[in-house]
DNA sequence: CAGCTCATGTGAAAGGCTTTTACATGAGCC
DNA sequence: GGCTCATGTAAAAGCCTTTCACATGAGCTG
């Protein structure tokens, strides 16, 4: 009966050999499919084969590992955001919103990684490198707003770049918290994240003055299936999927 | 020894007489000091002074109360939101703005409930009436940007009415979850959450076409004793608490 | 008021998870 | 070959969830 245990020993012999980054693995694959409460200490042990109290050599508690997820999320997240500005290439304001598209995708991309990172209950300052990669990744949008802040048109007020920074940032983890999370208790939207996104931040940028009214080129990539309606489409009839305002 | 169980029972006889409610407000405290992830059925019965069982009586499971809670904060969300829109009084942006300001409230004032309802990591269509709750609330939203798209200067884009309200839901949202909630796991900001959200509606009117010039005529409450920064000030040094992007 | 019934609460028990502790293994190094 | 220490294991304590059979007493009925 207990033959894939004994067998699964002899594949690996008495240590592991690689148990911390298993774990990990099999934590983000539990937070994935259960959320980051559901995710348990023990399952991991067990999706690693090894006993219960094995995990402990490796991380102080659950929390530990969760916030060691988290912060290996936010490298990647700042990896990720740091490609898609690309030092503010070929212009400003398309690298600035492909970064809000960029901060979607990963949302989308890594579920896992993101409810680690966002909605996992941890304290912020947990541990001081914790907080150190959140705010790596939140500077790449700073460093993105300074270069913004410089371009505002001349005559129009300018907030810090530091204000701009949080707008953008608020704006991208508003619309990603309650749309674009990755299949789990997302709302139904009668457009797609990226296109509610991609208007939000227009608007904002013409209020700072910024000229908006270039033909958006399209989605960046043109062979994409989905009909891509422009951004700021006329109005029209409100009819909508959204709860019908009594 | 069992004192204090035995003259709670001689208080209140065999029957609680109102363990529902009792449940429902044990949980509501126990939520907002220790996170929706944190709160035990077990301690909600323990305070209340009934058996670990006892509230299987009224919910069908540990998700059942935590759905009720999220139900009943989306429903006093939905009441302070719309008595913050006051049907758009005295004027539509006024009025829009205060209703912003309601939903940084909720948040600060209520994080018991605003965990519940979005941090809780239910699934949002859990129960149907859950979700009509929140469309419910969602709908003071939807209606007042009915209101403000149709004053969108002539000439200008007018996004559908819709999109407006998930754009205000979002920027609303994405302030409240990064900045605003309780005491609890919250970022730290060079400026109230208040006043960034403030700005960025201002400028995202703006962007929309509104004038938004008016001098703003400082916080609701003037006797505030914080020192109110006028929601754009004009460019200023960098220097902020935040991360020094490298 | 007596008696019945059913909603509501209790106790005990099964099954999991977390975390600690003492002990086992074996990889790396003299 | 023998030592040592990092890494795993087994066992146990404590807590939580959930279920089940049973207890209580509030409210209806006659």
């Amino acid at each position: 009966m207990s033959w894939r245990k004994e067998q699964r020993r002899a594949e690996r012999g008495y240590h592991h050999g690689n148990l911390k980054e298993a774990l990990l693995q099999a934590a983000l694959g539990l937070i994935a499919e259960k959320g980051p409460g559901g995710f348990t200490f023990a399952d991991a042990a067990r999706m690693a084969g090894v006993s219960p109290a094995a995990p402990y050599r490796h991380f102080r508690d659950r929390d530990e590992l969760l916030s060691s997820i988290a912060q290996r999320g936010f490298e990647q997240f700042e990896a990720q955001l740091t490609e898609a500005w690309d030092d503010g290439r070929p212009d400003t304001v398309t690298a600035f919103e492909r970064l809000g598209k960029a901060y979607l995708a990963f949302a989308h991309n890594e579920p896992a990684f993101y409810s680690a990172m966002f909605e996992s209950g941890l304290p912020v300052d947990l541990s001081p490198t914790l907080q150190a990669a959140s705010e790596r990744a939140f500077g790449v949008i700073r460093a993105a707003a300074e270069r913004l802040a410089a371009m505002v048109p001349p005559g129009m007020p300018r907030p810090p770049a530091m204000m701009m920074a949080l707008h953008i940032w608020s704006m991208s983890h508003g619309v990603a918290s309650l749309f674009a999370r990755g299949d789990q208790a997302r709302r139904k939207l009668p457009m797609s994240a990226e296109d509610l996104l991609e208007a939000e931040v227009l608007i904002y940028l013409r209020g700072l003055g910024f000229p908006t009214d270039r033909r958006p080129s399209g989605p960046s990539d043109p062979s994409a299936k989905t009909a891509t309606p422009p951004p700021l489409p006329p109005a029209g009839p409100p009819a909508g999927p959204w709860g019908t305002p009594k």
